[in-house]
DNA sequence: AATATTAATGAAAATGATTTTCAATAGCAA
DNA sequence: TTGCTATTGAAAATCATTTTCATTAATATT
């Protein structure tokens, strides 16, 4: 963990870039928390503490990370974009089950191996076949939870 | 293809709806093309020939037919949601492969099958697992296709 | 066919997430 | 320190989609 902060810094400076108080704060809370949050959810989660950080640096700053490949951005269809560090603490390449009526979101990683042979032979498949260059796949699956089933 | 008009059709009025000219001529655009328009593009392609049909209407249709489930929405990540008739034609269950520097967009089968059995596999271990009822499911690749690969 | 009922429509206004603008600020290299 | 300029925050702008509301038209009834 520590080398992936120094790594991040070091890619940010690498780039021309500053290290900032925003940067550096908007890190540490998606370093910390294993859900999936919105620009939104974390303004107010720092509002508190750092009020001079505004919604817009928030939004451009995870749009950095998403460029510097730090950080991935998802739509589960709820009208926010929702951001989560990679490979951030004991976290590996997932997919995701969505719950369409309180928009719980769980990270699975049970079937993924399975998957990831499937999605590796099918992008290959796919590269041929269409002569894409494929860069990444998104798989979601949408449901009811346990307690919106009732 | 006659059956599912009539399908559709009865289907609407069955929920008490009515069958209007906008609704009819909406239809017919998803219904003759392959590709996967946005309501906009929908509007423009019928605005010539019926100018009196606004654009809110396109969405409120889009959004009756995929409630219907007779459509589907799609976000493929350009800002615009776009919509597929299900089961028109030829077409079945698909997945999609995406070009995220000129937005082309691949509905392939060619590896569905043994993706269908993966996902039906994993729907069954992630219901009882985390108690999830499955309704759907979207996989998306996302690259650089053929012209823009250069 | 004429009429009554009310779902559906279109224009305009509102919404709301995200982006842009721009003058002020703060990293950081020298 | 100083100077350069990337970054910032506030406010305004953007833009896809939704809402409002008075009008229209589909359909059931006469
Ligand atoms: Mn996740
Ligand atoms: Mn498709
Ligand atoms: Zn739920
Ligand atoms: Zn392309």
């Amino acid at each position: 963990m520590h080398h992936r902060h120094s790594y991040w810094k070091d890619k940010l400076k690498g780039s021309g870039c500053r290290l900032t108080l925003p940067r550096r704060v908007i890190f540490e809370v998606l370093n910390s928390t294993t859900k999936h949050l919105s620009a939104e959810d974390i303004y107010f989660m720092i509002h508190k503490k750092y009020p001079g950080i505004g919604l817009t640096t928030v939004y451009r700053t995870l749009d950095m990370m998403v460029r510097m490949g730090l950080v991935d951005k998802f739509d589960f269809g709820d009208g926010h974009s929702r951001y989560e560090l990679l490979e951030a603490q004991d976290k590996q390449h997932h997919h995701h089950l969505i719950c369409t009526k309180c928009g719980k979101v769980v990270d699975y990683t049970d079937f993924i191996k399975e998957e990831i042979a499937l999605v590796k032979q099918t992008e290959e498949g796919l590269s041929k076949k269409y002569n894409f260059k494929i860069n990444s796949h998104v798989t979601q699956f949408y449901g009811l939870c346990d307690k919106c089933k009732k």
